[in-house]
Parts: structure tokens; C-alpha cells; sequence
RNA sequence: GGGGAGAUACCAAAGCGGCCAACUGGGGCAGACUGUAAAUCUGCUGGCUGAUGCCUUCGUAGGUUCGAAUCCUGCUCUCCCCA
């Protein structure tokens, strides 16, 4: 994968860059919608394309093998052509469901055993079939299995989690390079620096990761309920070791203030299930603040969703018709609530892009965090 | 006209002598949500109070009892069956 930076930020370590895979050129810093079952939400794949402009998406490789399986993902010809998404794919490789669905899992020497979820049949996840299954999926960029530390972790229990990930780095990556894409364009596997809050595990990570070749490298196992400033200190040990030219993934973060305090510390990829999660429990983010749509205070309200949005439902509906839908859980009320949420996610980081061009990144950042705390 | 059943908080509906300011569901109000087991989950929902607590409630008016949403009597209303 080629990855070039192409702006930098004078106050700080933002950066903006591109991104080219063979489903197609990404500008960074981005943030990639969750579409954890091979489908973002709520959201039409024609409106997440031409609506928002989203330019790629994430699956996860625990909820596409358990269903539809790889036998369908197979025949289908891969996610891409399954799900009609001709935009570049990311794939978590499951390492996050080892940490959510941690009462349900038991680590072996080989890997760890799942219980389905859906049917609490056992599984098997190993470093290398984890590549296996991603590479029938067919993602652009695959993951690495890794284990999220929990939060808190003892010193001693974070270092062997992040031992594991280690030892589980070096096989996937043996795997990878023996195995070969399926569906004739490329992939590329990300390593994933672990170490919970602790800087000296965290740069033990990073400096073990960065031994890889990698095309790009991820930060893991943030956003698990430490402090956001803990979380921002880890990222700044992590991304002093990072290469600089390659893309950096902030895995599963997050808020929109979060995602300008690690572009701010060099982060280029971002993905999160909050704007679409919080978008079907009726939470809006906006560049004035955050809404809460069931609040009686918009019931009658009939003024635009958000005069300042740039999708289309924002001018389109008002705020008291969006309050009405969901609370009568509308299937509509999500989709509105989502587009909105995803378009804005979108907008942030490409106003961020254009800031970090300009070389006003900073001022704008400071002052857009004010706004977008705001609760309206 | 005769017989029967019932009236409980915003709605529905438990409770049938003290553990009842009253189960539960809905509705309402608010909160949470960070590589999605989430269109989910949590709290509150008579009044005053930070809490303990106090005050006013179970159609209505009386009565029995140390004590009543619960037992008795009258009244009002609702529903069902027969004529």
C-alpha cells in the first residue's frame, strides 16, 4: 500500500495523507463507519457512497464467519461484491470480540475457543485462520489477531496480554505472507500495538510491532474506560515510535473530540460504532453540540435537524419530527439519525484534512471543541 | 325489571387485614453508549426532603379493627347475562 503524507500541521503532529488501495484512493486523517455485518446500520450502501461520501467501511471477521459464513462470503466472490461496496474494506480480525465476548471465550495454546453468540456453537480463532477467514472475506486492510487488554489490568497481566498479541502478531504475519488475496486486488495486514495504560508496555509494543514490514500499524486497546487523558498520553508514546510514513489506525475511537485530539498526536484512521450506535438511541453529534433527540425540549421544534449539516436530512427534516420518529422507534428515526451522525463524522475529518492544509489545524481545533461539547 | 361481575396511581393490571406509596407492563422524564451479542441498557415516575422521615392516596360516604386498597353497610358509576 502506498501511503503518502502529503500536509503537516506546524503546532502539532496532524497530518494529512493518502491513501491508495485497490478499491480506490483514501484521504487521511478519515474515519471509516462501522459496518460490522456487512452492512453500516441503517444506512443504504447507495446514501453511504453518494450521501456522505464515505470512502471506507469496517467488517468484522468474528460476525461475517459466524453469518453469512465464509461459504457464502466464498461463493459470493467476497464482501465486496456480497454487500455491493466497491469502496475499500477494513476487517477487525475479531481480536475486539475476545476482549466484549470475553465470558464466552477460553485462550489454548493455538488460539482462543468462542462460543457463538448466536447459537453458543464452539469455535476456534487462531492467528492464522483469522487471516484465512479475512482473506476470503477480502478486505483491503486486514487485522491482526490481538487480545484488548480490559481495563484495568495489572501491570503484570497487561504485559502478558500483550505478550500473547505479540506471539499471535508473529504467526498471523507468517501467515499472511504465505497466503495469497483471493479475489485478485491486494491486501495488507496491520499489526496492532497493545499495553494497556502503561507507557513503558505500550512502547515495548510499539517498537516489537514496528519490527514488521507492516503497511500500516494500529493502537488497540484504548477507549476501554481509562481517562481520555491517559488515552492521549498513550497515543503520543505510541505514535513517537510509529514510522511516519506509514498510516497510523486508532482502533475504535471515538467521540469527535477524541478523534481531533489524536489527529492533533498523528493518528490518520479512525473508526467507532458511536455515530451509528448513538444515532438509533437518539443522540446527535453536531458542530454546535450534542442532542439528545428524546428530549422533551424538541418536540416542538420545528427548525431544520442541523442548519449547519451537510447531508441532505439535515435542511430536510426538523428537529421535532426526528424526536417523534424515534420515539416512536421508527425505523426512519435511524436512518435519519445515523446519515445525520455519519455526515458529520465525515465533515470533521474533512474539515480536519483542509485545517491541516491550511496550517490553521490548531486554532480550529481548540475552538471546534469547544462547540461540539456543547449539551443542547 | 331480574341476576351477576367490577371500580387501584397518566393507561392497563396485580394486591384481597399489618412486610403497601402499593408487583408488573405500557406511557412519560432523564441518563448511558468508543475495533457493534445494542433500533440497546439504566434510573426516576403522588407531594415535601440531601437522606432518614413526614404528609395525602386504591369510586364515594360511613362502619368494624390496635391497624383497611384489602372486612361490613349505604350511595354513585361501569360491564355482562336474562327479560
Amino acid at each position: 500500500m502506498i501511503f503518502t503524507v502529503v500536509g503537516r500541521d506546524t503546532s502539532s503532529s496532524a497530518r494529512t495523507g493518502r491513501l491508495m488501495t485497490s478499491h480506490g484512493e483514501i484521504e487521511t486523517p478519515v474515519f471509516m463507519p462501522v459496518g460490522t455485518a456487512g452492512t453500516v446500520k441503517a444506512v443504504h450502501q447507495r446514501e453511504l457512497k453518494d450521501d456522505l461520501g464515505a470512502r471506507i467501511i469496517l467488517g468484522n471477521t468474528y460476525h461475517l464467519y459466524l453469518r453469512p459464513g465464509l461459504d457464502i462470503l466464498s461463493k459470493a466472490g467476497g464482501l465486496h461484491k456480497f454487500m455491493n461496496w466497491e469502496g475499500p474494506i477494513l476487517t477487525d480480525s475479531g481480536g475486539y470480540q475476545v476482549f466484549s465476548l470475553s465470558h464466552i471465550r477460553k485462550f489454548t495454546p493455538e488460539g482462543v475457543i468462542f462460543n457463538s453468540h448466536i447459537d453458543g456453537s464452539k469455535h476456534l480463532f487462531t492467528p492464522e485462520n483469522v487471516v484465512d477467514i479475512q482473506r476470503t472475506i477480502g478486505a483491503d486492510i486486514i487485522m491482526a489477531l490481538d487480545e484488548c487488554t480490559a481495563y484495568p489490568s495489572e501491570h503484570s497481566d497487561a504485559r502478558k496480554s500483550m505478550e500473547m498479541t505479540h506471539r499471535w502478531l508473529a504467526r498471523g504475519t507468517e501467515h499472511f505472507e504465505k497466503t495469497e488475496p483471493l479475489y485478485g486486488h491486494n491486501q495488507f495486514f496491520f499489526p496492532i500495538v497493545q499495553g494497556s495504560v502503561y507507557p513503558d508496555l505500550r512502547k515495548i509494543s510499539a517498537t516489537e510491532i514496528c519490527s514488521y514490514p507492516a503497511a500500516g500499524y494500529a493502537i488497540g486497546g484504548l477507549s476501554v474506560g481509562e481517562p481520555e487523558n491517559v488515552m492521549y498520553e498513550m497515543i503520543d508514546v505510541v505514535n513517537s515510535i510509529l514510522p511516519q510514513d506509514k498510516p497510523r489506525y486508532l482502533m475504535g475511537v471515538g467521540t469527535p473530540v477524541n478523534l481531533l485530539e489524536a489527529v492533533s498526536r498523528g493518528v490518520d484512521m479512525f473508526d467507532c460504532v458511536m455515530p451509528t450506535r448513538n444515532a438509533r438511541n437518539g443522540m446527535l453529534f453536531t458542530r454546535r453540540g450534542i442532542m439528545n433527540m428524546r428530549n422533551n425540549k424538541w418536540k416542538d421544534d420545528f427548525s431544520p435537524l442541523d442548519p449547519d449539516g451537510t447531508c441532505f436530512v439535515d435542511s430536510h427534516y426538523s428537529k421535532a419530527y426526528l424526536r417523534h420518529l424515534i420515539i416512536s422507534k421508527e425505523i426512519l428515526g435511524a436512518q435519519i439519525a445515523t446519515l445525520h451522525n455519519l455526515s458529520f463524522y465525515l465533515w470533521l475529518m474533512e474539515e480536519a484534512r483542509r485545517k491541516i492544509k491550511d496550517g490553521t489545524f490548531s486554532s480550529w481545533k481548540r475552538e471546534m471543541i469547544l462547540q461540539i461539547s456543547e449539551r443542547l
